[in-house]
This record gives C-alpha cells, sequence and structure tokens, in this order.
DNA sequence: ACGGTTCCCTACTTTTTGGTAAGTTGTTGC
DNA sequence: GCAACAACTTACCAAAAAGTAGGGAACCGT
C-alpha cells in the first residue's frame, strides 16, 4: 500500500488514476492537448453537457496536481487561459491512445466520428 | 454526440472511458495484464480493499463488453481462470504507461514503490 | 459430518459524484 | 445606464457508485 497525501493507493496504476479519474479531467486534459490552450468559456463550449460547477471544479483540481496551467491573460477585462503543464503534457501518449483506441472501436461499430463530432481533431 | 448502446458520448476519449472507467475496472485489466489468467480469489487478494460485490459487478461488466474472457477450468469443483481478450490486450500500451507514469510520479516524490507493493511486476 | 474454500449473489446503507439554478464581480459595448 | 459577457462561486438536491454484511451452493479434506 502506498501512501502519498493522506491517500491510500494499491499500486502506481492506482496513483495515476488519482489524478486523471473523474468524469471530466481526461477529457479537459485532452482537450487541451488538441487546442494548445483554451479560454473557460471554449472549454465549456467544447465539453458538451458539462456543468459550470463541474468545470471549475476539475479545473482547480488539475491546476492544484499541477497538471494544468492557469495564466491570467488580462486582467482590466479578466481573461484567462487553460493549457497543460509539463506534467499534463507528459501524459500526451495517454490521450493520443485513449482517442484512437476509441475511434478504432466506433470503426469497428461502423460509426464514423468524424461526421459526429465537433471538437477533437 | 455519439450514440452507442443507448448512451451518449461526447468523443473518442469519452467512448473509451465508458469501458475502463470506474474505480476498479483498469486495476483488473491491469492485474490480468501482468498476471495473464488469475482466479476470483486471486484477483480479490491482490486488489487489496475490493469487496466481492465490486469485484464480479466489474468482472461481469468487462465480459459483457468482451475485454476479459471467463473460462470455466472445472466443473466438479468449480474453477474459473479470467483474462484479457484480444480487446482487452489491445489496451495493453495503457496498462503499460498508466503504470509507467505512476511509478514515475512516485519516484520524483521519493517513494520506492517496490518495497512497499505487492503485486505488480 | 464438519470446517474450510471457491465463487459468487442480494438487500441495504453510505459516500461520492454530479446536476440545477441562482448569484457575484468586473468588464465592454451601445 | 443597461444589457451582455467572461469567469467564476455557492447552496441545495438527485443520482450513481461503492461499501457492508450477510447468505448460499458445491466441493474437498479429515
Amino acid at each position: 500500500m502506498i501512501t502519498l497525501h493522506d491517500k491510500k493507493y494499491t499500486c502506481p496504476v492506482d496513483v495515476t488514476l488519482g489524478f486523471i479519474g473523474g468524469k471530466w479531467k481526461l477529457l479537459i486534459l485532452s482537450h487541451l492537448h488538441w487546442q494548445e490552450q483554451s479560454s473557460y468559456t471554449r472549454l465549456k463550449e467544447n465539453l458538451p453537457g458539462v456543468s459550470e460547477k463541474m468545470l471549475s471544479q476539475q479545473l482547480k483540481e488539475l491546476e492544484r496536481d499541477l497538471l494544468i496551467t492557469k495564466q491570467v491573460v488580462s486582467r482590466k477585462p479578466y481573461r484567462v487561459m487553460y493549457s497543460l503543464s509539463g506534467e499534463g503534457k507528459s501524459l500526451a501518449p495517454l490521450y493520443e491512445f485513449v482517442s484512437e483506441w476509441g475511434v478504432r472501436y466506433l470503426k469497428k461499430h461502423g460509426i464514423d466520428y468524424i461526421q459526429d463530432q465537433h471538437l477533437y481533431k
């Protein structure tokens, strides 16, 4: 058993899941992977179904865990940009693989995702 | 929006998450990845903290989703073996990557997982 | 015949997660 | 001055996921 930040993990896989688990995190991260950077509103528009509560909550956790970076672009009109940090980018193979696996699965089942979707590359 | 088996997905990443999401699935799958095959009891022993309810529930779903295979090894004394199916094996890079990322994270934070853990290679 | 083991299932409760809806601050544009 | 927009926060509620605790069938060894 591994103890980290007061939580218990059974193995390295479990540790990683602690960072990217949850309904929206991998979605947010891979969005930022394809888009490089994104504002709060853009993120919201590109993650169909996410509520603002969930979005800001998950963004806060991802920032706390150092997977993403939030930069305040301007203060007078308060504008913000989210992007992957170095740590977040180190998960890039995962975003790619998970996405490609999904695409392959859909193809195998005769669904052409390109026609239906509207965000990922 | 992608519809598959009466559920809605926003993108390919979401589709993949539909199969491997949840607290125990990736743990079960990667266990089977390292161990090749495992009995119910062995699985239980090697996933610290899993309840029998969760274990059999998740195994059932993984089998339904064709990621694992259950073979009845003997009937007189009822014995069973779980292993990855072809589909399950196609996720192998993911098990490897997620595990290695966890190991790297732990090392970076000065935790030597080999001493603490008891299952993954 | 009895305890132990394997391989589960089920009802119930708790915890966690997620959703709704509204409010807030500070802008810009008209 | 007022609506609109960006970037949130908060309180409250519902749903989903997970945990607890027990049962149960079939076998095996002694």
